[in-house]
RNA sequence: GCGGGCGUGGCGGAAUGGUAGACGCGUGGGACUUAGGAUCCCAUGGGGACACCCGUGAGAGUUCGAAUCUCUCCGCCCGCACCA
């Protein structure tokens, strides 16, 4: 063993030793306990890997290596998402094909992923760019299409005016073109859907089962945001024949509606509209078009027109004028609300500026009846509302929508908020659509035999700002035969959503190389779902709501034995730098590159996960990370000196100690508390420095203890203890119930709540010789008052409290 | 606005009804040393008339006992955001 600590050469020397042997490779056909360990991989930035992907790394490979050293057979892959929009416009900035660029990238990540010392299987990494790969995304793609779940409809989309060009939403910054931060605005183009919204009450009602962090799960029903109301319908006062249909969830309302509002784009706008009212209505319809949606969600100030059209409410008989807002949404329930100014907020905002009639029907508590100056919003008593007075919200509600239905005039009905999965995107960097255009077939998907369809390696990739993927351009990729007529037929020309690869990447790791599927059935009944998944709180809804949606579907079209993917999902906290977010603009952003240098991978691992809960995130200040490398240092020579020590004894206080240590350290990993599991290590060790001789078994048992967080350093001090390779395959250690129980307490005792003395004594006293004890303190004597009744709590080896009121 | 989380020394953080501040950083002192920004040891919440008092964002409550539970308020962070 070398006299001084060196990271850097016993990390190269044993990062060579793990691929050569091949310790984290598993044997996936064969293992007798699985277990598959999952974490989130990487875009391959040209940054290189950001200390929050070391973090999130670092922080589920010890998960990993801890479920290895409890004998579980660890699968962890890792792989890359190089699709996408960020790819795309780096490559457009810097005039570098998309592919040149990420395959340095890639191999980059890869060097950076090996020298933080991650247990990964990299015989099975996967890249999503890769053809071997996208011909299976393209597959999903068409078992969908097949199955009616992926369809081709008009949409509105972003679009940014000064590109020219379609944006995907991730490309949308608060109402911002990304890349030239031109306000974006909507325009209805033809676009592929996934129907994520028929699987939305499974989507919802699974999450009740599901381990998984609660942040996320409440996020995820937020963003389905089911509500269950009534569609009722208002007839036209021109035309009772026809109706405009609203989604209310407070149909115990609808006699304080007094006028309706529509969506600019509803369909029955110009229907309504008079002609001494045309011009003002085309005209903001125009401008809602072209308003960008910042300014139509962001700003609370309402605005609309009257279109001069009534309709009649079907409760009261009464006409109601019809006006057009944006404030309503064309895409949320009917596009069309009743509009209740007495009990919607922003209903009452629209009807104090336009004058409209604003009734209370619902009374407040304690029968509040008075005249309304704000929106009453909450439960109360129905009120001037005919049949329904009387009935508290609740019955009142359910009365609305059985009479409603009873008179066939609406019906019980349940919106979310989840939209369908827009999955077209009008770029060049992704999988081509699997499908074609033929004049007398129509929409055809592409055989899966002649899958993939391989993205042309083309010179210009640039958006040619026609609002049609760079592909559109390229003859010899649009032209083609039908497949099922053998006519001329064109290749649709736009590519899929990044977050579509994403969605299945980790059916793919155990399959890799498969050239004939896209996941073994056999493989991934053995290793599926995902026993761990550890990730960022930033894809609470995108990611993983797709990935939940993906994997449904697949259930249920036969592929796949089970429904959710993800047996335990926690989330990780976020590592900000002395305080502040890290960001390129702030220049505080840390580079791994940089700290594996100077202090070596362990070091930083190590720092990492003590910053603070893995779940709430940490801080990292750069003075902060020599404490870490001193106590590797520590451990380091404390091995290093007392090898030579044979035959020291652990005295029981050190046995205790030793037992304890396992004990916080284990329980502490379950809880992914890697700080206290730390903090109990340094307590260990502190204590071992103590002692002239180190016994062998401490030596042994601190090593394993930190193997799962400085793997290099404790595979050397293994061998230096002269135990078997590897340390990573040696079973954790365990503890002793018995060997934990002190002999003698610590007993704290209280009079009147506050802490008067502190006694030790055996343990296992009775409160009577507790007691005692305590009166016999002169300390806990000076505040008992002469004569006082006595009151006594007793936690046994804790604490007694005396109580003298 | 809605939802979620958080507020503890100079700093990161421990303690989820029972010894507040574990562990680490920083700081002060000491040892070793030609020297050290290396290493080791000691101290380190505030006050003090030093056998004591105060102290976990503020205020109230429950309890023998509250950082922890309850209520009100203040502040910060993260989602979603005119979703009817």
């Amino acid at each position: 063993m070398n006299t001084t600590y060196d990271p850097k050469s016993i990390e190269r020397k044993w990062q060579q030793r793990w691929q050569e042997t091949g310790v984290y490779e598993v044997d996936l056909e064969h293992a007798k306990d699985p277990y598959y360990n999952l974490m989130m991989f990487p875009y391959p930035s040209a940054e290189g890997l950001h200390v929050g992907n070391v973090y999130a790394f670092t922080g589920a490979d010890i998960h990993g290596r801890y479920q290895a050293m409890r004998g579980k057979n660890v699968f962890e892959p890792m792989g890359f998402d190089a699709f996408g929009i960020h790819s795309e416009n780096f490559a457009i900035k810097r005039g570098i094909h998309p592919k040149t660029l990420i395959a340095g990238n890639v191999a980059h990540f890869r060097e950076q992923l090996t020298r933080l010392g991650g247990r990964f299987a990299w015989s099975h990494a996967v890249e999503t760019t890769d053809p071997d790969y996208y011909r299976w995304t393209q597959w999903i793609f068409l078992q969908f299409f097949r199955a009616g779940l992926a369809q081709r409809r008009k949409a509105p989309v972003n679009w940014c005016p000064s590109c020219k060009t379609v944006l995907a939403n991730e490309q949308v910054i608060s109402g911002h073109c990304e890349r030239c931060d031109t306000e974006v605005t909507q325009r209805e183009l033809e676009q592929w859907f996934f129907d994520i919204t028929r699987y939305a009450d499974r989507l919802l009602d699974n999450l009740d089962d599901l381990d998984w962090s609660e942040v996320i799960k409440t996020a995820q029903r937020n963003w389905i945001g089911r509500s269950d109301g009534a569609q009722l319908r208002f007839p036209l006062a021109r035309d009772a024949t026809k109706t405009i249909s609203v989604f209310t969830t407070r149909p115990d309302t609808v006699y304080g509606a007094t006028f309706l509002v529509l969506a600019p784009e509803h369909p029955l706008v110009a229907e309504l509209t008079t002609a001494e009212r045309k011009a003002e209505v085309d005209a903001y319809v125009r401008a809602a078009a072209e308003r960008s949606q910042e300014d139509r969600m962001g700003g609370q100030d309402k605005t609309g027109v009257f279109t001069g059209g009534y309709a009649v409410n079907p409760f009261t008989g009464k006409e109601v004028p019809v006006y057009i807002a944006d404030y309503v949404l064309y895409g949320y329930g009917t596009g069309a609300i009743m509009a209740v100014p007495g009990h919607d907020a922003r209903d009452f905002d629209f009807a104090t500026k336009y004058g409209l009639p604003i009734l209370r029907v619902v009374a407040g508590p304690g029968d509040d009846r008075t005249t309304l100056t704000a929106a009453y919003t909450e439960p109360g008593v129905a009120m001037a509302s005919g049949p329904f007075d009387g009935l508290p919200t609740p019955e009142a509600k359910e009365a609305a929508i059985r009479l409603a239905e009873e008179r066939q005039i609406g019906e019980r009905h349940r919106t979310y908020h989840l939209r369908n999965w827009l999955i077209s995107r009008q770029r060049y960097w992704g999988p081509p659509i699997p499908v074609v255009y033929c004049e007398k077939c129509g929409i055809v998907g592409v055989p899966e035999e002649d899958l993939p369809v391989l993205l042309p390696d083309v010179q210009d990739f640039v958006p040619k700002g026609t609002g049609e993927s760079p592909l559109a351009a390229i003859p010899s990729f649009v032209e083609t035969t039908c497949p099922n007529c053998h006519g001329p037929a064109r290749r649709e020309t736009d590519v899929s959503d990044n977050f579509l690869d994403s969605a299945w990447y980790f059916l793919r790791y155990p399959s890799s190389g498969d050239a004939r599927k896209a996941f073994d059935p056999d493989l991934t009944r053995k290793w599926l779902p995902v026993d761990s998944y550890i990730g960022g709180k930033e894809h609470a809804v995108l990611h993983l709501l797709y990935t939940r949606f993906v994997c449904m579907a697949l259930h249920d079209l036969g592929y796949l034995d089970f429904e959710e993917p993800f047996k335990r999902f926690r989330a990780h906290g976020m590592i900000v730098r002395n305080g502040a977010k890290m960001s390129k603009s702030r220049g505080n952003v840390v580079n791994p590159d940089e700290f594996f240098e100077r202090y070596g991978a362990d070091t930083l691992r190590a720092y990492l996960m003590f910053t603070g809960p893995y779940e709430e995130g940490g801080d990292f200040s750069d003075q902060g990370i020599e404490g870490i490398y001193r106590f590797l240092n520590r451990v380091y020579h404390l091995v290093r000196k007392n090898l030579g020590l044979s035959g020291a004894e652990a005295s029981p206080d050190l046995l205790r100690l030793r037992h304890q240590t396992i004990r916080r350290v284990t329980e502490d990993i379950e809880a992914l508390k890697y700080n206290t599991a730390l903090a109990a290590m340094m307590e260990y060790l502190n204590g071992l420095q103590r002692e002239n001789a180190v016994p062998r078994d401490d030596l042994k048992a601190l090593t394993l203890l930190l193997a799962p967080f400085a793997p290099h350093l404790t595979e050397e001090l293994w061998q230096a203890l002269d135990q078997p390779y590897s340390v990573h395959q040696t079973p954790w250690p365990t503890f002793d119930a018995d060997v934990l129980v002190a002999k003698t307490v610590t007993v704290v005792v209280q009079v009147d709540g506050k802490l008067r003395d502190r006694l030790q004594l055996p343990a296992g006293l009775d409160e009577a010789a507790v007691r005692e004890a305590a009166l016999g303190s002169d300390a806990v004597q000076r505040f008992l008052p002469e004569g006082a009744a006595l009151r006594f709590v007793h936690v046994p080896d804790r604490l007694l409290s005396i109580v003298t009121r």
